[in-house]
DNA sequence: GCCGTTTTCGGCCCGACTGTTTTCAGTCG
């Protein structure tokens, strides 16, 4: 409801700035700080909640107890939906459309193509016949950029870390780096921001304005450059000086209302904060740009990890000093899912994954092909006990590491699991998961787990949700009860490192504070390349603010296997 | 629409690029 109030007050106002949408947005951000249960609060209750004032407290009232907002159904009324649509145009901002819509009374797409083909735009004061034309070339790839369009992080992540290498070969170029919702590790991103430092940007801009991956330049400037991909993917390019490079990474990973944060805070302290660094308001002294570091200690905040950077509570926690520990990639002491080609689709023989396993300085690893039930890929009794023969042969080898013989067991969709109770209690380690029947309701689906997770040869349930992110949404739980659950029986919730997935989510990640569940970060590698995936485990369980004692895999050797001992002797 | 030990009115983050202007408005991030 707040959401639609900002979007069409947007177009009511014709102000994008506009400090209602502002106060809207803000109420909502509140709202989701708050993360509880909000239908049930007084008018009184809700006012309390930071960035709601009496007329959006009247508003949240309003929609539980009559299921409508008058404010909103008027703008409904003003803004019918074809409009809305037009809106989402890019480069069509309020503005624009206020005024074709009044002039030339254009109310949906196909009227504006057609004041666009009888040359009607460029009649308008402010439009001429490049804007014209622009609108015409937006409307042609709106399918593929639209305003609301989003990118799957396994998408935009590959190309991002090739223009960032690309980049960095180029000799002007003092260091080069993504920012934006994918440095904030978002599961999805609008398009991808890119900062170089340089004392040459003209010569940069050049440059990557004609690289391969460029299908269309949308902008180009001196300092900045705006191209499209093939696939419509925008790559947004900044260059600052070396010096300041600092400032525009943090200026421009955002998020814009954490940047607000950070702003406010330089204010009261008498300074600003843009890109080019925080400066003293009067003199324009530089305070701190080099490095985000400098800048956060000159807020007085201790530096806040990217994919916490929201907006929900972490600059607060940060003036507090507390922030939690957070997990860094080299904390991970072992990877507790990773197959081999025992399994149909695991694609690295054993030996080469363990090798590679110890060769990342790993003190244990455990090995979990898929369980026969799972169509083609599953392992037999009989292949599984073969491979732990030929593990446990492995382990002379490895003295420094732990190798433990582990299985994916399939959650049926009545919770049961492969093999017989004696043949998976003889597992070190058993990772549980769903791989099939997506569609049941709710209250099944949370059994369903529920009922894995109080069988004592579980240690942890794998891919939670069992999404793919942009593709397949994920089964429908009731997350609060999977987390009593998870805490009650004592099974860790794996982290799933795996781009398509980082699963479970960030916000159930978000959820689990307060609670005393243990996650498990695992690569789910079916491949040793994919071993290295932990790195985004590591940014997932950050975005979710899960502290380094929880996460099992950052313990000893000897801490891990007592913990994992205990689970399985119940 | 929200907010407040500089408070109940007057602020609210800041700058690049484009196209249409002839100093700036609109859009975007």
């Amino acid at each position: 409801m707040l959401r639609e109030l900002a979007e069409l007050t947007v177009l009511d106002e014709q102000n994008p700035q506009s400090f209602r949408v502002r106060a809207y947005e803000n109420a909502f951000s509140g709202l989701q700080r708050r993360g509880d249960e909000i239908a049930a609060m007084s008018r009184a209750q809700l006012q309390k909640i930071d960035g709601v004032g009496k007329s959006t407290a009247d508003k949240i009232r309003e929609y539980f107890d009559t299921g409508r907002v008058a404010k909103l159904e008027a703008l409904r009324e003003k803004f019918p939906p074809a409009l809305v649509q037009l809106s989402k145009i890019p480069g069509l901002g309020p503005k624009s459309l206020a005024r074709i819509r009044s002039e030339l009374g254009v109310e949906n797409l196909d009227d504006l193509r057609r004041a666009i083909a009888g040359q009607q735009l460029r009649e308008l004061p402010g439009f001429g016949a490049k804007s014209e034309e622009k609108l015409a070339a937006a409307i042609e790839r709106l399918g593929l950029t639209g305003k609301d369009r989003r990118t799957p992080i396994r998408d935009a992540l590959p190309l991002a870390r090739r223009v960032v290498a690309a980049l960095e070969e180029l000799p002007e170029v003092a260091m080069a780096r993504y920012c934006g919702s994918l440095r904030r590790f978002r599961e999805t991103i609008g398009d991808i921001d890119i900062v170089v430092a340089t004392a040459e940007p003209e010569s940069v801009m050049q440059a990557f304005a004609s690289m391969p991956m460029v299908s269309d330049v949308i902008a180009r400037g001196d300092t900045k450059t705006s191209i499209l991909t093939a696939s419509g993917l925008q790559v947004d390019l900044r260059a600052v000086k070396p010096e300041q490079f600092g400032a525009a990474i943090l200026y421009f990973t955002g998020s814009k209302a954490h940047n607000i944060k950070l702003r406010q805070r330089a204010i009261e302290r008498g300074w600003t904060l843009n890109e080019y660094g925080l400066l003293d308001s009067e003199t324009g002294r530089v305070i701190a740009s080099e490095t985000e570091e400098e800048i956060y200690a000159a807020l007085d905040l201790q530096w806040i990890a990217e994919p916490m950077r929201e907006n929900t509570g972490e600059v607060e926690h940060s003036a507090d000093g507390t922030l939690p520990e957070l997990v860094v990639l080299s904390d991970l002491n072992g990877d507790l899912h990773v197959h081999t080609s025992y399994s149909g689709d695991g694609r690295s023989s054993l030996d080469d994954i363990v090798a590679r396993a110890a060769s990342r300085g790993y003190a244990y690893l455990a090995i979990t092909d898929h369980g026969e039930d799972l169509a083609i890929n599953g392992v037999s009794r009989e292949r599984l006990l073969e491979q732990r023969e030929r593990l446990r042969s492995l382990q002379d080898d490895y003295p420094d590491m732990r190798l433990l013989h582990g299985c994916e067991l399939n959650i049926a969709p009545d919770g049961g699991l492969d093999y017989d109770q004696d043949f998976r209690m003889q597992f070190d380690w058993c990772v549980a998961a769903v791989h099939s029947h997506f569609e049941l309701p709710r209250v099944q689906q949370t059994e369903r787990i529920i009922k894995a997770m109080q069988n004592p040869a579980v240690n942890v349930i794998g891919h939670l949700s069992g999404r793919y992110i942009g593709q397949r949404p994920g089964i429908d739980l009731d997350i609060d009860a999977v987390l009593e659950a998870a805490a009650e029986t004592g099974t860790a919730i794996e982290i799933n490192s795996a781009l398509k997935r980082l699963d479970a989510a960030s916000d159930v990640l978000r959820r689990a504070r307060d609670s005393d569940v243990t996650f498990v970060i695992s690569t789910d590698a079916h491949h040793t390349d994919e071993l290295t995936r932990m790195q985004w485990g590591t940014l997932q369980a950050t975005r979710g603010w899960v502290a380094k004692k929880r996460v099992a895999n950052t313990w000893t050797v000897n801490e891990f296997l007592s913990w994992a001992n205990d689970r399985r002797a119940g």
